[in-house]
DNA sequence: ATTTATGCAAAGGATTTGCAGTATC
DNA sequence: GATACTGCAAATCCTTTGCATAAAT
């Protein structure tokens, strides 16, 4: 019923409530954090499968998943339901509460800090009588490079 | 690739680019119309579907999937992917653009023009050599009663 | 040795599509 | 009557699960 909503809400969790849980070291657990380190912007699962057998990791589609779960639930990735309904992941990079700016076209993103919506988030829902704000803010455009592209070839 | 972008971009649409196509006017169109214009919230396809045959209308799934696609397209519904993947429809009341403000406990849904946000984020985006930002700005909550109703019972 | 993780294949759930039949314009 | 719409069932796509096996502690 309700709508997307980041493994971020816009609450702050407890820097202990997450990581560190007793999970096997195994390879494929590795190759996939490693993937996951590597990229800077969403991906879905299925995305980790093949650039994870892209660069030679052996991994299932169904561990994949699995071991996104797991990262999902000590929130050591951040989680956003895709346009088409795929859930697609990213690292946790920073431990403060961010957003992103992702390219259409190319996928880059960038993260951007934004001071004015958090605030504006809790007004906003303090108005309505609503309290536990959370929310989700996701921007998309074309970046610089794209956008020189698209207009090249139009 | 790109992560969630809800029927209504950042940018406005052309008032006379949607609705009022050559629809045929059938029952089931009607029929799922209506449901849209009584229910205030998010709905799947699938409550649609079900919340028609509870009143007795008929009208099969694959059609309420297509009529909510139709809409979409012409600019009638909003929509927003679900926690669980699945697209939530709601009537689009407003015709200008607006966002959410759903309850995370009883699906209640509020909506909140954001004036400060748009200007925010093409502000941000042109920061950033972005083009043709678009945003998806979803804000949840515990709204009033709620609140009450889970303080009670912790 | 125990216990958890993995692979594979089957199962699920949401959404789409092909096609023949039907209703609307 | 032509054409768009519907229903049904089959087909997709993403994701989850059951179960026997392999690996980690």
């Amino acid at each position: 019923m309700a709508a997307q909503r980041p493994a971020h809400e816009g609450r702050e969790r407890s820097a202990d409530a997450r990581s560190s849980q007793e999970h096997r070291n195994t390879r494929q657990r590795r190759t996939v954090v490693e993937a996951l380190d590597t990229l800077e912007d969403f991906h879905s699962a299925q995305d980790f499968h093949r650039i994870v057998a892209d660069r030679g990791g052996r991994v299932s589609l169904a561990t994949v998943y699995r071991i996104l779960q797991s990262l999902e639930d000590t929130g050591d990735v951040d989680v956003v339901q895709g346009d088409d309904g795929q859930a697609l992941y990213r690292k946790c990079s920073a431990d403060d509460h961010h957003h992103h700016l992702l390219c259409r076209r190319c996928g880059a993103a960038e993260d951007i800090e934004a001071d004015v919506v958090e605030r504006w988030a809790e007004q906003v829902g303090a108005a309505s009588g609503y309290t536990q704000i959370a929310h989700t803010i996701e921007l998309t455009g074309l970046c610089a490079q794209c956008t020189r592209e698209v207009a090249g070839s139009s």
